[in-house]
RNA sequence: UGGCCCAUGGUGUAACUGGCUAACACAUCGGUUUUUGGUACCGAAGAGUCUAGGUUCGAAACCUAGUGGGCCAACCA
């Protein structure tokens, strides 16, 4: 019930005024339309989580509607795969229906509107059509064969659905005006010849409905009250709207309501794309390994890669639905992840990058089983024991020989805790010919009461199971990989996105199934990914923790994500002093008087450090921002005083400052 | 020399449709708790709402002009 107090966006707000100014609460339909030609991507979660997320606000219907006019594109597999994901994203359609199951009654339809003369069969070139269609700029011309005669257009209509024509010869367009401003209405295509094999209907059709006819028309014989898609069919809702005004007028007793269409923007996620083709592209040159690599934005590479379907619909809900164009940060997507995964992942113990600890003073043979606990954000969780022995695994950057006190991990003389087990401190190291540290020896103490401040995560070496580990870092280096107009995408591939590595994990993990989930504690989130055999594990990192000590850490060398992470995150940083008057300005009106006396102490100050240049710019200050003129106005008298040469544009400031509504900012002008 | 759409902290969305100090989330920074440098909790910084005019007692919202960005010329959807 929390979404009553939850603001309305747009398309709720249209609907709130549609059901207030009397539309049935009972006649709120709505539908998802993918054409199934490629596999669904995030993008298309924030289409499917409106339209079935409204349909699940208003208890309406919501179909899942195949626009299946294109059998040159459209397969099977694809209608399977988008079932698939749109059911595992949780939503439930009413109908699954194609829009081919509607090719006998828009074919009836047209040959309706070619008797009212609103449609004709032209027979020339796509070439031809398209130099006529004219550009944004300038207006298109008639057709010559737009004055045929209905007689005329009904048999070549009708023979080129019997098959007479090439593909080619013969299209059938709207009769509508080729000086229209928006390229749609002059005259557009509604059935073109084609001869190809359609996944549902065959071999029945060789004349196949265009997008705009299809769609709109599908809308309406499904009786949708709500047509939701992308703001780039926006310039589509005039077309839209004509075609359904002339069917309405054929078919209006028995499907009464006339749907509207609205458009919102797409998401777009930093550090990919989203693009079927450009995806397919990835694919095709080896990029990843298929539509489901864990690292492709795909619904089904989410799906590997360990995101929850809760977890992607909270991000949908979280990102909103607006018109202006948007590029959500993933950092996002990654929080929502986490949020879900700590509530509902088991914590388990796994060290990728295994340092050996042994512990000289616990007896050689002996084995310990330790209490752990599953899930301390789920008191349902339980329990299992992990076993503990003479010698450990630690992760190598847990050590330091010397470090700061800021290092809360295990150093020489040091004592840290082990998760689950007892308290170690480190005597001394062994090291390689190359001064490599391959051991470090430690004693362990039993009081486990005893407060230390660092907490490792450890392994049993001979408990130890091997696994394969794969880590992923974006599969893009830029964070908006196809705006670039002069570079092709391809070329902000990160070579380094995919890092296999070996990892020794727990034993207790011996047993995880394909797609389990768990928390590789203080490591991040990880799921059993389906290359996995019995005895060969293959985890994927979903997600890593929250690393708060990464960032205050010096940057890593080799560390890719560290690094741009970092330079990503400039904007905050040292102040100019203009702006800092600037910012002083902005509140000055509103400061109690004796505030204001230091504030303006404050931009005395700071005026010295100020360049003219930089003054003088904020002379057009708009009138109603009285502040930032007072602040203005202080940080020149500072400044006159000073040395600075009195000039024209100085005196006009000063002038129109006298003449304010403002009255501390006429005394300020006055004062000099 | 077109038409349409958009513009609010770093990012994404709000603002009861013209009325309190412009709100929330992520990100950032700081603190408390903690057997995960996680979680949880508390706090801070950051926006006069693209610019300039106008309407109004009062504008982020309405009007005008400008600026910037996006979309539109497939027998694709």
């Amino acid at each position: 019930m929390s979404e009553e107090t939850k603001p309305l966006n747009f398309i709720e707000h249209i609907i709130e005024e549609d059901l207030a100014n009397g539309l049935p609460k009972e006649k709120l339909r709505f539908r998802f339309p993918p054409e199934p030609n490629g596999y669904l991507h995030i993008g298309h979660t924030k289409a499917i989580g409106i339209s079935f997320g409204l349909g699940e606000k208003y208890n309406a219907p919501v179909n899942l509607r195949f626009d299946d006019t294109n059998p040159a594109k459209e397969e099977q597999e694809y209608v399977d795969a988008i079932k698939r994901d749109i059911t595992w994203l949780g939503y439930q359609w009413e109908n699954e229906l194609y829009s081919s199951d509607y090719f006998q009654k828009l074919y009836d339809w047209a040959a309706q509107m070619i008797k009212d003369g609103k449609a004709y069969v032209d027979s020339q070139s796509s070439e031809a059509i398209r130099e006529q269609k004219g550009t944004p700029r300038e207006v298109g011309t008639n057709s010559p064969f737009r004055n045929r005669t209905i007689e005329e257009n009904l048999d070549l209509f009708q023979g080129m659905k019997d098959g007479k024509f090439e593909a080619g010869e013969h299209v059938l367009r709207a009769k509508i005006d080729m000086e229209d401003p928006n390229m749609l209405m002059r005259d557009p295509l509604m059935y073109r010849v084609m001869y190809a094999h359609h996944h549902r209907t065959g071999d029945d059709w060789c004349i196949y409905p265009m997008y705009d006819w299809t769609h709109g028309e599908s809308d309406y014989i499904e009786q949708i009250s709500h047509s939701l898609c992308s703001l780039e069919f926006k310039p589509h809702r005039k077309l839209y709207n004509w075609f359904r005004e002339h069917v309405y007028d054929y078919a209006k007793e028995e499907l009464p309501m006339p749907p509207k269409q609205r458009e919102f923007a797409r998401l777009n996620l930093s550090y990919t794309i989203m693009s079927k083709r450009k995806l397919l592209r990835l694919v095709e040159e080896g990029k990843v390994t298929g539509w489901n690599d864990p690292r492709m934005p795909t619904i089904s590479g989410l799906r590997r890669r360990g995101y929850t379907p809760n977890s992607i619909r909270q991000f949908i809900d979280k990102v909103g639905v607006a018109k202006r164009e948007n590029v959500i940060d993933v950092s996002l997507l990654e929080f929502c992840v986490r949020e879900d995964l700590n509530k509902s992942a088991n914590r388990v113990m796994a060290v990728l990058e295994p340092l050996k600890v042994v512990i000289t003073n616990y007896p050689e043979g002996k084995e310990e089983w330790l209490e752990a606990e599953n899930n301390p954000e789920d008191d349902n969780a339980g329990s299992r024991k992990v076993p503990f022995s003479r010698e450990i695994y630690i992760e190598k950057e847990d050590f330091k020989e010397e470090a700061g006190n800021k290092f809360f991990r295990l150093k020489l003389g040091g004592e840290v805790r082990l998760k689950n087990a007892y308290i170690i401190q480190a005597n001394n190291v062994v090291k390689d010919s190359d001064g490599n540290i391959t051991e470090v020896h430690c004693t362990y103490s039993t009081d486990t009461e005893k407060r230390v401040k660092g907490t490792l995560h450890w392994v049993s070496v001979p408990h130890a199971i091997k696994a394969e580990v794969r880590e992923y870092d974006r599969l893009f280096i830029d964070e908006s990989p196809d705006s670039h107009k002069d570079k092709d995408f391809m070329a902000f591939v990160n070579p380094n996105s995919l890092k296999i590595r070996t990892g020794y994990l727990e034993p207790s993990l011996a047993e995880a199934k394909v797609g389990e989930q768990f928390q590789f504690q203080r490591l991040g989130y990880f799921n059993v990914d389906n290359d996995s055999k019995s005895g060969a594990l293959v985890f994927n990192k979903t997600v890593g923790l929250r690393d708060s000590w990464a960032k205050q850490k010096p940057k890593n060398q080799n560390d890719v994500v560290t690094e741009r992470s970092r330079s990503a995150k400039q904007p905050q940083q040292k102040r100019k002093a203009i702006s800092v008057i600037q910012q002083f300005g902005k509140k000055y009106t509103n400061l109690p008087e004796e505030k204001q006396q230091k504030v303006k102490a404050e931009i005395q100050s700071l005026a010295k450090d100020v360049p003219y240049e930089d003054l003088e710019a904020l002379f057009g200050t708009a009138v109603k921002k009285a502040g930032t003129r007072i602040a203005v106005m202080i940080a020149l008298k500072e400044q006159l005083k000073n040395g600075l040469q009195r000039n024209e544009n100085i005196d006009a400031f000063i002038t129109k400052a006298k003449d304010d509504k403002n009255e501390l900012l006429v005394d300020e002008a006055n004062g000099i």
